[in-house]
RNA sequence: GGUCCGGUGGCCGAGUGGUCAGGCAAGGGUCUGCAAAACCCUCUACAGCGGUUCGAUUCCGCUCCGGACCUCCA
């Protein structure tokens, strides 16, 4: 394998990873804050830093992702106070929510999923800190982070902070010095949630909370910080000053990253536009609606922004179908050195800047090699693009595929369940095919067709083989 | 208004200074009792106008269009 190019946000451009400490590569991704069930364009930076940590773990010998839980915010409150159930329970129920529909999504969890609640402590240590380095201070019961104090401010998002102020559109608060310092710390009435501090009974800032557990499960400086694109400013721009005044000397995180919007009808999917669509919603169309929303994710490159439809994921289902085929199909066979070696030439393109969309070009070629030797037909024009001289043997092109997939993380699961689960009728469909196989043996077509057709109602889809019939649910 | 990103064939979507993306859809074919599946073939595009170059979809400039950010946002 050569070696892993990611595009830095903060360098703009792409770079070659290098981590601080090869043998345990650490990453952050913000997640998200739960007041509410998780929509399309929360889900696409679950699955593609999903699939930066599983290509990772397949490079590095150890690696810690994080993924924080943000449990303490305002819109959690305002929502508790609209619907009168308690911070808690709404904060309990969304996470639990958020976990079911990501799984759904076949997004491993992280290995920390740290919630904000508990690590007050450390928000409080590292303010200190801030105040101590002459970079924060109180004021009428807030505390603030002195944007003027920290000269590489705007640096991630490549604005100064004359630029961030000529299009504010809010009201400065009479306490900042600066218009563009930022709340570290504010105080709660006795309705809100808050944790008693030395600036007295408050809660934390949105930023200080990524800071604080970035800090305390990777370290003053660690690898790769994910998230969505417009977390660039101001949230992650933020964070870099909070972290980088609390730890002078220190850089953060070396390598930003952010993927693209999640579009619906062409313009960005989000709560204040009330155009989104739940994960909830995609995933009740059926149980293969989940793995088809992941693949169609996974069919754009993460940095580009991705217009949703219902074709398009109509379409993925369709992918989905024809690759659990081919694996139902294939022949077992031990992987060796030339399906490693067809696996790698699938996974080359997630090594730059995890460009997926090509990767899942080279699994269709996979697919088409397998299905070459195993049903018929010509491997010639997927042999040259994967630069065999010859076709592999049965079998060895679908471990292949297995093997490459499993980093993508897509059609990983039991092809049988894939295309005749979600019945359970199968008994009887085994028991149609027999009398139409005793049809076709005594010329009877009508009634073998007959047969056919009854199935075909039902939504079972016959496939006659070398092998045998086998059948399937459309 | 400022900053940034992008416009690829009917649709989706990679990529490249000069010989192939790929998928879906469509049409044709091989196979099949007929189908289905699989495989093969056809469909040859890079918003517009200039510039650099032997050569530009690719680099530069301008224009048009779309999107994001400018202290809620993934």
């Amino acid at each position: 394998m050569t070696d892993l190019f990611l595009h830095d946000s903060a360098a703009r451009t792409k770079r070659r990873f290098q981590p601080i400490d090869p043998a345990h590569v650490r990453m952050y991704v913000c997640g998200p804050t739960v007041y509410d069930l998780a929509h399309l364009g929360n889900a696409r930076p679950v699955v593609v830093f999903d699939v930066l940590a599983r290509l990772l773990r397949r490079l590095y010998p150890k690696v810690t992702y994080v993924r924080n839980i943000t449990d303490v915010d305002d819109k959690i409150n305002a929502r508790s106070r609209d619907s009168g159930e308690p911070i808690s329970a709404i904060t309990a129920r969304t996470t639990a929510d958020f976990h079911r529909d990501m799984a759904a999504l076949g997004a491993l969890p992280p290995d920390v999923e740290p919630r904000a609640t508990g690590h007050i402590a450390e928000m409080i240590a590292l303010i200190e800190r801030l105040i101590a380095n002459g970079h924060a201070y109180a004021a009428d019961g807030h505390v603030l982070f002195s944007v003027p104090s920290f000269g590489d401010y705007g640096k991630l998002s490549g604005r100064t902070p004359d630029e961030l102020l000529a299009g504010a559109r809010v009201d400065v608060a009479p306490y900042k010095r600066d218009a563009g310092d930022f709340v570290l710390w504010k105080p709660s009435d006795d309705a809100t949630p808050g944790w008693d501090s030395p600036w007295g009974r408050g809660r934390p800032g949105w930023h200080i909370e990524c800071s604080a557990m970035s800090w305390k499960h990777l370290g003053e400086e660690f690898d790769i910080h994910g998230g969505g694109h417009d977390l660039i400013f101001p949230h992650h721009e933020n964070e870099v000053a909070q972290s980088v005044c609390a730890f002078p000397g220190h850089a953060f995180a070396h390598y930003w990253m952010h993927n693209g919007m999640l579009l619906v009808d062409g313009e960005k999917m989000s709560k204040s536009l009330g155009n989104f669509r739940t994960v909830r919603d995609i995933l009740a169309e059926g149980p293969w609606a989940g793995e088809a929303f992941r693949l169609l994710l996974l069919r754009t490159h993460y940095r580009a922004s991705l217009d949703f439809t219902m074709e398009a994921l109509r379409e993925a289902k369709a992918e989905l179908d024809d690759h659990y085929a081919m694996l139902s199909r294939a022949p077992a066979a031990p992987g060796g050195s030339a399906a490693s070696h067809l696996a790698d030439w699938v996974i080359a393109p997630l090594l730059d800047d995890l460009n997926t969309p090509l990767a899942l070009a080279r699994l269709r070629d996979l697919r088409t090699l397998e299905n070459a030797v195993t049903v018929g037909g010509s491997p010639a024009v997927a042999m040259e693009r994967a630069g065999l001289a010859a076709p592999p043997a049965p079998g060895v092109a679908a471990a292949a595929f297995r093997e490459a997939a499993a980093v993508l993380g897509v059609a990983t699961g039991d092809p049988a369940a894939w295309l005749q689960g979600g019945g359970d009728d199968a008994a009887d469909v085994e028991a149609a095919i027999a009398a139409r196989l005793a049809a076709r043996k005594a010329k009877n077509w009508a009634e073998a067709d007959r047969i056919r057709d009854d199935l075909k109602a039902k939504g079972i889809v016959l496939e006659d083989g070398a092998g045998g019939t086998t059948w399937r649910r459309a």
